[in-house]
DNA sequence: CTCAAAATAGAGTGTATACTCAAAATCTAG
DNA sequence: CTAGATTTTGAGTATACACTCTATTTTGAG
């Protein structure tokens, strides 16, 4: 019935192994046998608490997707500002889950299961930004406000994979630079 | 000796397929089974034409690196829009290289041979499009320049992004308001 | 303590992969 | 036409992969 501490303790260190593993090498470079000597376990164990290693694949990548985009705290819709700063405090604050969504959320969303659920993922986001711009641009009609929400998040994407190609890249710099300065109100 | 005509041609069609397939699936999507498939192909004679499947890879892979960033055809400096115009007709003129180039920069930029080839192309970008800014913006340091420049082409790569996620995506009309709409000269 | 349930180990299975090789077919220069 | 070179074939190899299974060990509630 119960589970025990064991196993509990097992199933994270195989999350965590699978997260870093496809922040790190990317879908092909997750092998089972390295995410079992990451964890420290045998490929039995592994089957024990998994399905399969898609299971275990699937299951951080939708928590990575779900982390970029988390439900907003307040009853009060969310302004440009706090969108911006929440996704630099994603990528800076939780950098394994952020590379995790950039390589293969991005990567793998034209092909495969993951497909349709990116899509989704894609348009809720560019909705949210889109009616945060329109409400503190009022003069922008809906397709205007939508254009410059796909702009904002392609340039958050950009830099994010420029910081991904190299860890000392200033992603709170440019992102905030980008978005601030020079796109709206101008 | 010299090279027989069939043999050149099927040349043309394995690289042919190997581009199509590394755009269409990534690079774990293409095997050598579905290029022999693709193009018509028995193992023995992709191996007579090619050292490995690597080989042939990274010929399509540097081929769309080159293309991203062609050697300037006069001898004078390029404009940021001759620089932008160019990336937008290399994501609508040739969509099959520039597929390969966006899935590429994902999933191999941080890790083999691949990896350090991108990075080196990377920055050459960011050289070219910063001294092309900082010539039409006097105003701006050197170290300004060069994040404009990143978020240029960060923006570019984003948009891009999301026209392989959505082949219907407006990927000019983005791409010419987001970088000559706002964030110069403003 | 006990003992059933849960977790683990580790050898083993089938399959897909990249790649090889010897023989047959095809091409083209002379 | 011919003969040597190139190209093509297709069966075959070794390896790495995801996954299974059974026996053993560990856990923790009663």
């Amino acid at each position: 019935m119960a589970r025990y501490q064991a196993g509990i303790r097992t199933e994270a260190r195989i999350i965590d192994a699978t997260r870093e593993l496809l922040g790190e090498n990317g879908l092909d470079g997750t092998t089972l046998k390295a995410i079992c000597d990451r964890a420290g376990v045998r490929a039995g164990s592994f089957y024990n608490l998994f399905e399969s290693k898609e299971d275990a694949v699937l299951q951080v990548v939708k928590d990575a997707i779900r982390a970029v985009d988390p439900h907003p705290k307040r009853d009060a819709p969310d302004s440009l500002n706090e969108l911006v700063e929440a996704y630099i405090s994603f990528v800076s604050g939780q950098p394994d889950v952020a590379r995790v969504y950039l390589k293969i959320a991005i990567s793998g969303a034209t092909n495969g299961s993951l497909g349709g659920s990116m899509k989704r993922h894609h348009h809720r986001r560019v909705a949210r930004f889109s009616s945060a711009i329109a409400r503190e641009n009022p003069e922008l009609t809906e397709a205007e406000s939508e254009v410059r929400a796909e702009i904002v998040l392609a340039t958050l994407s950009g830099l994010a994979f420029m910081w991904m190609l190299e860890p000392k890249f200033d992603f709170e710099h440019r992102a905030r630079l980008a978005v601030y300065a020079p796109l709206l109100n101008s």
